[in-house]
Order: C-alpha cells, then sequence, then structure tokens
DNA sequence: ACCTATTGATAACA
DNA sequence: TTGTTATCAATAGGT
C-alpha cells in the first residue's frame, strides 16, 4: 500500500528504514488500539526499535497484560521454580547459538569455502549470489570514485575561473604601475629612497606572478591522483 | 476499509465481533511480522480474546521481549533473586546476541549491501573477497562436472564391453539356433508344437535384440544431458 | 470461507 | 520531520 508493493525483507537504506519504522510502528499500535476498541480484547504491543528504543501499546496496562501471559503460558517465574528462569536463559543461549552458527555456515560458503556438501545447483546460486554481490560493490565504488572526479573537475574549473580574474587584476596592476613609473622618471627630482622602492618593485611583480602559477597548477596533481587511481582500480573511464 | 466506514467503537453484534476479531487479529499479528522484518525491530503482541484465549506473535521469543521490556521499564526481580546462575546466561545471551548482530552486518556487507560506511579501500578489499569466493565455487562446481562426464565415460565404456560380450553370445545363440533347426527340419516327423515354438523362436529374438540396441543407446542421452548442463552452466570443457 | 466495493495504510517524493 | 498523493492492502458487508 504506498506507490509502489515492496517485498518484506530488511530495507537496506537506513534513512528510509528510519522514516517506515516510524509511520508502520504507529499504524500497528493504532490498530492494536482499534482491535481491543471494536473486539473488546486485551491487546498489547511492545516493539522495540533496533536502537533499543521501546514504543508500547496495551489496552489495559502492560504489566497486567504480562501478568496474565505468563499466568497462562506457565504457571510459575516468581516464587516457584527460580530453575525455570536459567533453563528459559540457557535455551535462548542456544538457539542465539544455532543462529550464529548457521550464519557462521552460510558466511564459510558465502566466502567459497566448505563446499562440500553442496549439489552443482547449490553451487550455482552461491555463485549468482557473489556475482549479484560483487556488481553491488562495484557499483558503489565507481559510485565513489565518479563523485570524487566530479568533484575536483568542479573545483578546478572554479580556481580556473578565479586564475582570470587574477589575471585581470595583474593586467591592471601593470599598467597602473607603468603609468606610476612614467609620472616618476618624468620629475626631476631625485628620490634617496629610490632603491628601497626598486626592490619594493620586484618583490611586488614576484608576489604576482607566484600564486597564480601555483593555483594554475595545484590542482593537477591532485586530479591526475585520482584518475590513476580510478585506472588502477579498473574503473571504465567515459 | 471495507464497504463502508465503521466507528471504532465496541461492536454490539456478537457474530460480527467475533468475524472482525478473527481478520483484524490475524492483520495486526501479521503487520507486526512485517514491521519487525523491514524495520530490524524486536516486536511482541499479545492478544487475549474476549473469551481468554491468547494469541501472539514476537519476532525473537514473547519471554525474550518481556524480560527486556521488564529490565527497561523497571529495575526490580533484581533484588529478590539475582541469582548469578541466571546473571551468567543472561550476559551469555547477550553477548551471543552482539556476535550475531556483528556477523549479520558482515554478511550483509559481503552480499553488497549497507555499503554506505565503506571507504573505497573497504570497497576493493570486498571486492577482492568476492571474487576469491567466486573463484573457489567455480572451481568446485567445475571439479564436480567433470567427474560426473569421468564416471559417465567410463560407465558408457564398460557398458560397450558389455555389449561387446553380449554380441558375441549373440551370435554363438544365432548359429546354435540355425543348426537345431536344420536339425528340426530334416527330421520328417510333424511336431503338433510348432507354433509355440515359433512364437517361442520370435520372442527369443526379440529379447536378443533389444536389451543390446537399448544398452547401447542408454548412456547417450545421460551423457547428452550432463554436457548440456555443463554447457548451460558456463563450464570450459576441454 | 470466499468475494468485491470501499476505505485505510503507506511508499515515494517534496 | 511532516505533509501530500498515487497505489497497494485490509477489510466490511454480503454470499
Amino acid at each position: 500500500m504506498g506507490r509502489g508493493k515492496i517485498e518484506i525483507r530488511r530495507i537496506d537504506n537506513s534513512t528510509s528504514r528510519q522514516v517506515t519504522f516510524s509511520k508502520r510502528r504507529s499504524g500497528l499500535l493504532k490498530k492494536a488500539k482499534e482491535l481491543s476498541i471494536l473486539c473488546d480484547a486485551e491487546v498489547g504491543v511492545m516493539v522495540f526499535s533496533s536502537t533499543g528504543k521501546l514504543y508500547d501499546f496495551a489496552s489495559t496496562s502492560t504489566k497486567s497484560i504480562v501478568e496474565r501471559y505468563n499466568k497462562l503460558k506457565e504457571e510459575h517465574r516468581r516464587l516457584p521454580n527460580p530453575t525455570s528462569e536459567v533453563q528459559f536463559w540457557q535455551r535462548e543461549a542456544s538457539s542465539l547459538r544455532q543462529k550464529l552458527h548457521n550464519l557462521q555456515q552460510n558466511h564459510r560458503q558465502l566466502s567459497g569455502e566448505q563446499l562440500s556438501g553442496l549439489s552443482v545447483n547449490d553451487l550455482q546460486n552461491l555463485e549468482n549470489q557473489l556475482e549479484m554481490s560483487l556488481k553491488g560493490v562495484r557499483k558503489r565504488k565507481e559510485q565513489i570514485l565518479t563523485d570524487e572526479i566530479k568533484e575536483l573537475n568542479r573545483k578546478e574549473s572554479f580556481i580556473h575561473q578565479e586564475n582570470i580574474e587574477l589575471c585581470k587584476k595583474v593586467y591592471l596592476m601593470r599598467q597602473e604601475k607603468t603609468k606610476l613609473q612614467k609620472k616618476v622618471s618624468g620629475a626631476e627630482c631625485v628620490n634617496e629612497a629610490n632603491g628601497s622602492s626598486q626592490v619594493s618593485y620586484g618583490l611586488l611583480g614576484y608576489d604576482l606572478h607566484t600564486p597564480i602559477n601555483l593555483q594554475q597548477h595545484q590542482p593537477q596533481p591532485q586530479k591526475k591522483a585520482a584518475l590513476a587511481k580510478a585506472i588502477k582500480l579498473g574503473l571504465q573511464l567515459h
């Protein structure tokens, strides 16, 4: 019920998982409430988010519902049998161990080990699964690299623009400088501060050129490194 | 959602209250299950009908959920019987849950999901790992198929040998048969059992030929099927 | 239990 | 997060 149907499996994207959790949780609690009212039933719902937060609903009180559940399901836990508590946790641990074991088994097969028990068909399925995974991983990698390259291109063009602006400035300053020099040489008076002034000019001219060249070439090695990286990693550049 | 909208208040008619209870109850449990799967949440639902019957759902186990609820909601039950035995098993379960969670995380990444947190280098490692796995799986598959083909070849040559032996036998029996026929026709006495004897000859001839042809051709389709399978599965046949 | 017209829930998007 | 809307899903009322 939505813009498209979805299959009931863990939602990968954490954001949409969060959104769906929020919406469906409230839907579930609403329906629990409606059921309890419409049908005069005692209903309790407990939901733990994956971050451990609790959301619950109880038509009466959670305590009373849990009490009722315990009373119905098993006649103890409180006073008589502290052993059952231990037994419960032992079983829980056992079940978890089993799940863990299964997952480990699966993991090993996904890693190309422990293949002895499998038929050709099982192996074919495994192979397909691995190829899908590989596709996913490569897609993600390519995504990251193309993003990186795009970003570098953006930076480069920005810096290039900046460079052009600076060149214009340099041109203007040169003009002003020559204008000033003409004025100075036009005046016959000999200035004692001449030497220091010339040093100043020299520095100025140097300062104006060097950073321009630096900025013009600075992005290049970065970009080249990214390209080399991409090529090394087998990315197809368009 | 139905032929008309209804007000959320206790349904007076007991029959339709019962029907609605049944329908909405299963809907609620279904949605609880979906929520737990979609959003990776721990969900528990308990419903008591007005007649006192219990219907429940728990993504893990109701006990575990109730325990978790109690632990989170109220710190009691600690004081009366903080049996170290129970505590031990609770810790054990908790630790196993953690391991399970980690492995699931890993498994998802190996399946090409949940890749958002990984760097290009991580992804490259994953890719290499998957390629190794794929290599292992393919090797194993090829092994099985070549073994199968070898076995079929062995069988075929064995049967072929057998076939030759049978042909020899047929040849010898034909000779004996013609010898006997000559003897019979040489004797002038008319045998009443002639008809049945001819039928017997006919059957004998048929019996001698058919199994030979069958055995000669039986392995062929098997082998062809294996080859087709191998080709379909992308195995390189040398 | 099974069948639809209808309402309700919600996935995708902004 | 909250709201909107196109779609899918649940289900009310009947059979």
